[in-house]
DNA sequence: CAGTGGTCTAGACCACTGG
DNA sequence: CAGTGGTCTAGACCACTGC
């Protein structure tokens, strides 16, 4: 199980052998410290990435994360304490720390942030999915260029409808790139029950940590005034969402027309 | 400057006279356990709700704070920690601990979410902002069940239009309880140059702390329209703001519509 | 009861700021 | 140079979980 230790970066020699401290190099002035806990982030976020623990699994307890890394349980809880910070681990009293996944979540699409005017929670049941399409195409200039890929390669691209109450609230195109998502079909996405950034994770081994959306209101087209069973003339909000694997690599360009008549976007500003 | 120090809740006496433990009630069984920090962490937002503390001043140091609650400095300092996540608390090493403040923010704006599509910030130059009225009213129910007052009371009613090269975007109207706005007029909104917020803060003493905000698409009225100077069913973002103040007081209710064309409304997901 | 995360302390040293 | 926040350690004890 445990690996050997790894090395630190001593940013200069001190007092215990790996205590942090600064180092005056003569080049291009960049300071360039990193404390202690920060390179222990790194390294952990290293064993996640490679997929030494997988998502809803352990990571060995902080004593032994502490004694793998030869440095104090105090600089390991910090590290793990930022990464708790930022939804990558979850951690549980007398339990452990996990890995966070998308599946079992105590609210079910971690992501999505719309919710019912009345009801506080999405708790009119999980929305009704329909997969309309599921394709694999060569990377438009836009998409290619969300996902920092070449035009020439493939993407997949699915297109779903989810509906509440038996009510078309949510037209969904999604683009993801076609080198990480071998195999993924339209029967796959229906056949799955649950989340669909779990399946990613389950079957793709692909986590997505964190997203951007650039929101805007909009007018459907015919088209989408028909999949999502509205008149011409109906407000959407248009929701163009990049989310992000590790290391701030994008995985995915998704974007949503969302009916607000009876739902709302719900954000909150700290 | 330094009050005598205030007295902690123990939780059980223990080792060094202040160390929180665990009181097992024989009343209805809420464990009712709060870390020494969390005390702390209460004080500091008492003294900055009572204004011992002005925005933008400093706080006393660590060691200060730590001396007058006698507890030690980690202590303080995750309580610090926390408030600083929170945005209530700015720290600046090498100087000190200071208030946060809604003027002199790196980003004006702090709640404001809609950027140009093309330049990254909101580097047009600040808004051009035009009061169009200022009134006293009373409160409609949905305000007044918004602000968490009776309807009988009165409110001061705003509406805005900020411009963004010339080019009106933002329409907004906002509602502020009476009782702690006396005297704000269009003139006084209209002579204060910067953040509508740091004037509540200088002038009133109020201090905006976080918010949430419920996003829809709509279409505008007509009068909408002639204040925007857009054509009708021009899809707008409609954004309902509650700000609140310290103790989750709810302080201003703020409808916005945003013209969405060359702007977009960003959000981050974790 | 052992093992895990959570709190608290005391002390040392480092990095940054300003006089 | 003194004062401030920032990092790191070592050790103690507490609260929670599950066997």
């Amino acid at each position: 199980m445990n690996t050997a230790p790894q090395p630190l970066i001593e940013n200069t020699s001190s007092a215990s052998d790996v205590v942090a401290t600064n180092v005056s190099t003569n080049a291009v002035q960049t300071p360039a410290f990193s404390p202690l806990y920060q390179q222990i982030k790194a390294l952990i976020l290293q064993s996640l990435q490679s997929g030494e623990w997988k998502p809803s699994a352990a990571i060995p307890s902080e004593m032994d994360l502490a004694a793998r890394f030869k440095v104090s349980q105090g600089t390991v809880r910090k590290a793990i304490d930022e990464l708790a910070a930022e939804n990558l681990l979850v951690r549980r009293q007398g339990k452990g720390t996990f890995v966070a996944t998308h599946a079992e979540q105590h609210v079910q699409y971690r992501f999505l942030r719309l919710f019912p005017d009345d009801g506080d929670l999405q708790s009119e049941g999980p929305a009704q999915r329909q997969i309309i399409d599921c394709k694999r195409v060569r990377a438009p200039s836009d998409v290619a260029k969300a996902l920092a890929i070449r035009q020439t390669e493939a993407v997949l691209q699915v297109r779903r409808v989810l509906s509440f109450a038996a009510i078309p609230t949510i037209l969904e195109d999604l683009w993801l790139p076609g080198a990480q998502f071998k195999g993924l079909t339209a029967e796959r996405l229906r056949a799955y029950h649950g989340p669909m950034y779990a399946l990613f994770e389950t079957e793709f081994g692909v986590r997505m940590v964190r997203a951007e959306e650039k929101i805007r209101a909009v007018l459907p087209d015919e088209e989408q005034c028909a999949l999502l069973k509205i008149k011409a003339q109906t407000p959407l909000l248009s929701v163009e969402r990049t989310a992000y694997t590790y290391n701030d690599a994008p995985m995915e360009l998704r974007r949503g027309l969302y009916l607000t008549d009876t739902h709302y976007y719900r954000n909150a500003l700290n």
